[in-house]
DNA sequence: TAAAAATACTCCATAGGTATTTTAT
DNA sequence: ATAAAATACCTATGGAGTATTTTTA
């Protein structure tokens, strides 16, 4: 039955709070999509919306669950891009920087919570300073870097802190290819 | 395309690495099975399985995007069950009632517990007796009690033992909104 | 030769479109 | 009277089944 595309049916009609105009966003007409919304309904045993005079609003059940159908079709995005990183080789290396000055005992710990996170993901290592890391995880020339606290994370994600005083660094999403969170 | 049941399909086969068993256990054809998977495969843009001599074996990408699809489905199933809630009024205040000697590490530990569980769900806690939550129980008047054993359960559903001396009994399923199982 | 997956085809369920009706302001 | 959602009906896409072929050990 569809329930990821009755889910976006669901969040634009949540997001217009109008059949119509969401069934314009959606490339499709308003009948079909009232039916679906029904179909979804019936489906989920609740009722969605209040239609009642005066507009479409959410109904309690519609809002407990749109927050949850946001982050299903979230899961699906991610899912997707993960699959078109696999199909272009991406899961092949992750280019990661390292501070010149990192142990040998942190290195091989990190090495080795990858692999055995993502067996199909090869890493590639390279030493380079805090700020040398900063310019080149912007540019998209580095995947992910092990940088000294405290940094200038804007635009960055940061992953958990690491032994004593280092920290992880993550650029923005599309330059992300593998070791989850 | 019901990416969800490909995803259902794929793991299984993945569960299985064979094709015509796990259509078994799908209650299905081995070929629409079969089409299924070429059909995810396509969409994705990668093979998920090695179709080698002697066997199916997961390829790279199936292995990298198995535990994502075991995720997808995962919540799949806690929206379904949130609508289930909402849908019995469930997302509302659950009535408990508690024995008045019971002890306040033991309250505190159901309530987190369920808070856990069950976040959006609010709790009403009401002091009463074994023998009066029975009654209450019975008529509706609360939705779970925690009574003393050994009780007179006909007609209610127990949980499971908690701590020393004390037990969990639910009413019939309609008066049972929340706290699964 | 046997077993398992792929291919060919057929059928039916269902999603979507168009036309129309209903309802409420 | 108008605008928006619901209903009725029709069509077509595609998912599932049966039969069959292909491949490899």
């Amino acid at each position: 039955m569809d329930l990821l595309r009755h889910l976006r049916f669901f969040v634009t009609v949540a997001d217009e709070l109008h059949f119509s105009r969401a069934a314009g966003r959606l490339g499709m007409a308003q009948p079909p999509l009232s039916q679906a919304i029904r179909r979804l309904e019936r489906e989920l045993g609740t009722e969605l919306f209040d239609r009642s005079q005066r507009g479409v609003r959410l109904s309690a059940a519609g809002a407990a669950l749109l927050e949850e159908a946001h982050e299903l079709l979230a899961r699906e995005k991610r899912l997707r891009t993960l699959a078109r990183r696999a199909a272009d080789g991406g899961l092949g290396v992750l280019r990661a920087g390292v501070p010149p000055d990192t142990s040998a005992a942190v290195l091989s710990a990190l090495l080795s919570a990858c692999a055995e996170h993502a067996p199909e993901l090869s890493v590639d290592l390279q030493e380079v300073t805090t700020a040398e890391q900063l310019r080149l995880l912007a540019s998209g020339g580095l995947d992910v870097g092990l940088v000294h606290h405290p940094v200038d994370a804007t635009e960055l994600r940061l992953g958990p802190d690491v032994s004593l005083d280092l920290g992880v660094v993550l650029p923005a999403p599309h330059h992300w290819p593998g070791c989850r969170k």
